[in-house]
DNA sequence: CGAAATGTTCCTAG
DNA sequence: GCTAGGAACATTTC
């Protein structure tokens, strides 16, 4: 459940099951997962409640009614479940009991999930270097970032000190948007490309956020959706076969005939 | 059985 | 300091 807009789905949920609710007991799970001691996390979390959530990058951040503020990272297969019954879900890395009996369940098969508390948000966001949050940066702010790289524009996207939200899958999708090859070197792309990825970065993670949270697809004209069809998928735009190569040591999808390279 | 999977971090090397 | 490439992490799925 890892970029933003699957961060957002999460945000989404957290804010409509567990918002105000007392929590009366804290289990914890695999030690790796937690960035401070898992004390820490039981003294913090028990007889506390949410008050509300934000998120930056992603990150999904619940801000504790008494102090601090719990972080959670997705990693790759993080998510969150929500639940009444009794029994506890498969890859359970944290479980917080509520008052009215009701659970919440933070599950990671893979454990490359993170769980931190912080001070605050901003404090969060300065120790540990993330960049602006990727549906609030303004176009100077992303030419700015641009201005004096020498690596490859798919690099860029998916650094997180530079802008926070963007991961290897819609990297692909605003290049293939843009018609840019993604390994395109960002010193030479002109002002006007350099534009065109900034809008389809917002366009991008809105609609694909848009689709999650509401449970819909993404539209035909998206290389994401080809992901799983991997090499040899049609061109939605019928130009050519889907290629895959590494870019930034990351599988890639694009296409050869509108993604030319330069 | 082997490879790859939406992520981050650490290492090496240029 | 920046950048690229590779390995590591742990588990499921194809």
């Amino acid at each position: 459940m890892p970029e933003l807009p699957e961060v957002s789905y999460q945000k989404k949920y957290a804010d409509a099951t567990i918002l105000h609710k007392k929590i009366i007991a804290v289990e914890t799970g695999d030690k790796k997962i937690y960035q401070s001691p898992k004390s820490d996390f039981e003294k913090h979390l028990k007889n506390n409640e949410f008050e509300s959530s934000t998120r930056l990058g992603k990150y999904l951040f619940l801000k504790l009614k008494k102090t601090g503020v719990l972080v959670m990272h997705f990693g790759m297969t993080g998510k969150l479940d929500f639940y009444q019954h009794d029994e506890t879900p498969k890859y359970t890395q944290l479980k917080l009991i509520f008052e009215d009996d009701s659970k919440l369940a933070f599950t990671c098969p893979r454990k490359f999930a993170k769980l931190y508390l912080a001070e605050s948000v901003e404090k969060f966001q300065e120790s540990h270097s993330l960049g602006i949050h990727a549906l609030a940066i303004s176009e100077k702010q992303f030419l700015d970032i641009c201005d004096g790289r020498s690596g490859t524009i798919k690099g860029l996207l998916m650094n997180q000190s530079l802008i926070a939200g963007i991961g290897n899958m819609y990297a692909d999708e605003v290049l293939f948007q843009t018609k840019t090859h993604p390994k395109t070197k960002v010193n030479n792309l002109t002002q006007k490309q350099l534009k065109s990825i900034f809008d389809k970065i917002g366009e991008v993670l809105e609609v694909v956020k848009e689709a999650r949270i509401e449970g819909k697809r993404v539209p035909e004209s998206y290389l994401t959706r080809l992901r799983k069809e991997g090499e040899g998928a049609d061109c939605p735009r019928n130009n050519g076969k889907i290629e895959q190569t590494k870019v930034s040591g990351r599988t890639t999808y694009f296409c050869p005939v509108c993604q030319e390279e330069v």
